[in-house]
DNA sequence: GAGTGGTCTAGACCACACG
DNA sequence: GTGTGGTCTAGACCACTCC
């Protein structure tokens, strides 16, 4: 059988981003099969009246998210296993809402207050000087799932209750124009304190996965620093990721 | 001042792959500072004697790194925040060596057996049918680190003990001529059951991190799937990550 | 308006896999 | 040997940013 493939040149998405799409669309539904051969890149380049860069440029951006394989000598297939989803700075919020959670949020402070040692190296700014201090307790279906200490430098955006209720950080920062670039991230597991527990309706003592992380635009500035506890029990980390090459 | 760049046009290693190490070492030696521009790409390509196409690939893969952004109307600027170590298929035997820990395997099991129900959804073999199973402590400075459980589908690699003991599942994978691809992670949290508590040196209830990995080859297969248990007070995921764009 | 990166073309030669 | 992807060239025009 063969795919149909189109491109519009009347349009202002690039050619090789709307080749890409269709591609990635086919292979989502099916009609690509895995294991399949893609056809070589004259042929395919001819096909569709574009230059071969261009088509190699569209395979190479899905061969970056995994889903092709090219092989010198004997061309692109379609990867077997299924990618589903790539790590990514994945916001809380965004994940319970995928997974139909329906998530809730409960800010618990939101005030403004001299950055510690920690907070000011973190965040790269002068000890002492003002920092925001957001702490949000996020529900599913009611039940506490996660206990949210965000630090973030002054100035960067309106921190508002209301807002911080209804969506998630990076939501917010995304809105205002901030370009996340980059983040460092550590995962871990302690037992939880007293406070702590209560907090999440836990016992004392009982374990929790801790995530810190720091995470940059694309100028080089922290914009966010977090330490966050989650309940092991109603949430843990999922990714899928590739192997550099 | 003048950063050095050159080609050498009689080397096996790509033009392009040349000028994006030179650059990758320039920024990790400091001679291309965070925020200072690398000059138009035009400029750069007469420089070299290359053509525009070819530095522009030198360049975008440095972006795909995290270690450039481009902006345009303006340039490509070094990003201010170091980016440490991307995050990869990540070995802890590697883990650890890079840390400088020496690390240390015992294996405890090294035997063939038929695959449970969740062995065999994980691996996608027959429920029943002979899989490897793998035991290992994992040690750093004499102390138990991590309790490593590894299933792998049978006549892919030979699973000798010594080896075993000397270095990590990946690299004995990759040197049977395996190519990874992807891997799907779960990382959580629970209380260390008895035997696993005295395995690890742990006291019963004591909380443990934990991991479990399915790891398919570029051809889709299953090639090992893991559950690993972690003494948190010894070990946490620590990695940089990059925001899809 | 000037300068930058973003996209695109129509070729070319080479390295590798497979029969 | 044949076919594939890997690399490379020397141009071109456009979109965006900044002055």
């Amino acid at each position: 059988m063969q795919l149909e493939l189109s491109v519009d040149r009347s349009s202002p998405v690039p050619l090789y981003f709307q080749l890409s799409q269709q591609l990635e669309a086919a292979i989502e539904h099916g009609t690509l099969t895995p294991g399949s051969l893609l056809g070589n890149e004259i042929e395919l380049a001819a096909r569709l009246g574009l230059s071969r860069p261009t088509v190699r440029q569209a395979i190479q951006s899905l061969v970056d998210k995994g889903l092709l394989v090219r092989r010198r000598g004997v061309g692109t297939q379609v990867v077997h296993s299924q990618v589903k989803r790539p790590l990514e700075l994945s916001s809380l919020y965004d994940d319970l809402e995928a997974a139909g959670q329906r998530p809730a949020t409960k800010v618990l402070v939101n005030t403004v207050e001299p950055a510690s040692a920690e907070v000011a190296a973190a965040l790269g700014v002068a000890e002492d000087s003002d920092v925001h201090r957001v702490e949000r307790l996020r529900l599913a279906h009611g039940e506490p799932m996660a206990y949210l200490c965000n630090f973030l430098p002054p100035g960067l955006i309106a921190l508002d209750t209301d807002q911080l209720e209804t969506t998630g950080l990076y939501r917010l920062m995304r809105a205002a124009g901030i370009t996340l670039h980059s983040a460092r991230q550590s995962i871990g597991a302690r037992s939880a304190t007293a406070p702590e527990a209560k907090r999440l309706a836990e016992q004392a003592g009982a374990p929790l996965l801790t995530m810190q992380r720091v995470t940059f635009d694309d100028t080089g500035r922290a914009v966010e620093y977090g330490t966050h506890t989650y309940r092991p029990t109603r949430y843990s980390f999922e990714f899928q990721l590739l192997v550099r090459t």
